[in-house]
DNA sequence: CAGATTCTGTACAATACTGAACACATTCCG
DNA sequence: CGGAATGTGTTCAGTATTGTACAGAATCTG
């Protein structure tokens, strides 16, 4: 991609969070964003149709960064490791502001609903579904832990929880082991037990 | 000027000051610096001719800069307060990377040079050589302030004294009170007087 | 030494950005 | 109410930047 193109769109979406953690987003201008970004107005018509385009695209790319961080060993599962997990939470702290105005304006309920997707689709990969959990319904069981944790990271994200990222993600991280949510094991933890 | 002009070309200086501060002059390329600003080496070459030509226009914003803080009432004098020479030397402090290498650097003692220039245009105006001055040739009086405060500016930004930009500049503007290098009277300390 | 690599300075067509203008909608305010 | 001000979305010609290519200089390296 061109130079130009990578960074005014870097440009206007740090200036539209930069906004959205300032003021509510039905008062910020595409005028206020252009100059923030320090760009011309007909600039951010070029890359976005609207406001709302924006909003979605920057939720999009916010997305993007957010399961990158679930996923730091590839492709493999969603938070593999405590340390993963603290990470996230750490990197949700970090853009809370962000995140907190995705999820609480209204009409923006597709945020929590993306987010949720993203975790029931990785946890129903994960669950261990033997031992404690064989009488249950994996379904029922996987929706449960995935609303729980988005719940958790609204309450995070929106200062609704006096606990710190860290201590949250910690007491998750043992939450999710005691229902058998792992990681799938790696190839080579198998050798690894062999030594 | 266009937008994009002012862009580019604050990156370009911005990166070069960054690389400035980390290693030497003439180890510096071209490469580097589009690299460092996110910009196209052609763009680098529309606006300087070379590193040297960059050096030179670099040496010359930071000028701009450092003389606006020396003349924070318009263009009345050289430190016209006490807080203005402060200033000063809090702003050198902070950007010491910067001119200690354009001080050290051989093939620029221009930089030097331009400094004294300035420092001595700006005390020839406010020398008062009455008094203890009146026996002394104020051509050398002058040049012998200028050289100091051009030594001692350069004692603080290659780091050769132990003592702060605080303490540095209280010491100085003593030594140029003491010399009679006062900033011409403003028209209302005259009256500041009659009450 | 020769070959490889990197840097320099220049040129160029393609392209993204610019600022200005425009008609229209919305909001503000006396 | 009315008009002043501000925001929206579009268009457009002009311009700065882009990536690429090139040849020659400089530096590294076996």
């Amino acid at each position: 991609m061109d130079r130009r193109i990578r960074k005014s769109q870097e440009a206007i979406i740090e200036a539209f969070i930069q906004l959205i953690a300032e003021k509510n987003f039905e008062q910020i201008t595409i005028n206020e964003i252009a100059e923030r970004a320090n760009v011309s107005r007909g600039t951010v018509y070029s890359h976005y149709t609207d406001k709302y385009d924006l909003l979605d695209q920057c939720i999009r790319t916010h997305f993007v960064k957010l399961i990158d961080s679930c996923l730091p060993c590839g492709e493999q599962a969603l938070f593999p490791t405590e340390a993963a997990l603290h990470y996230t939470f750490r990197y949700l702290d970090e853009h809370a502001s962000f995140y907190a105005a995705a999820l609480a304006n209204q009409g923006v309920p597709a945020f929590r609903n993306r987010l949720q997707a993203v975790l029931i689709r990785g946890f129903d990969k994960q669950m261990d579904m033997g031992g404690i959990n064989k009488m249950m319904d994996k379904g029922i069981l996987v929706q449960f832990l995935a609303v729980a944790m988005t719940g958790m990271i609204e309450q995070l994200v929106t200062r609704a929880t006096p606990y710190s990222a860290t201590e949250l993600s910690g007491q998750l991280w043992a939450l999710m082991e005691r229902n058998q949510m792992v990681p799938p094991s790696a190839p080579l933890s198998i050798s690894t037990k062999l030594f």
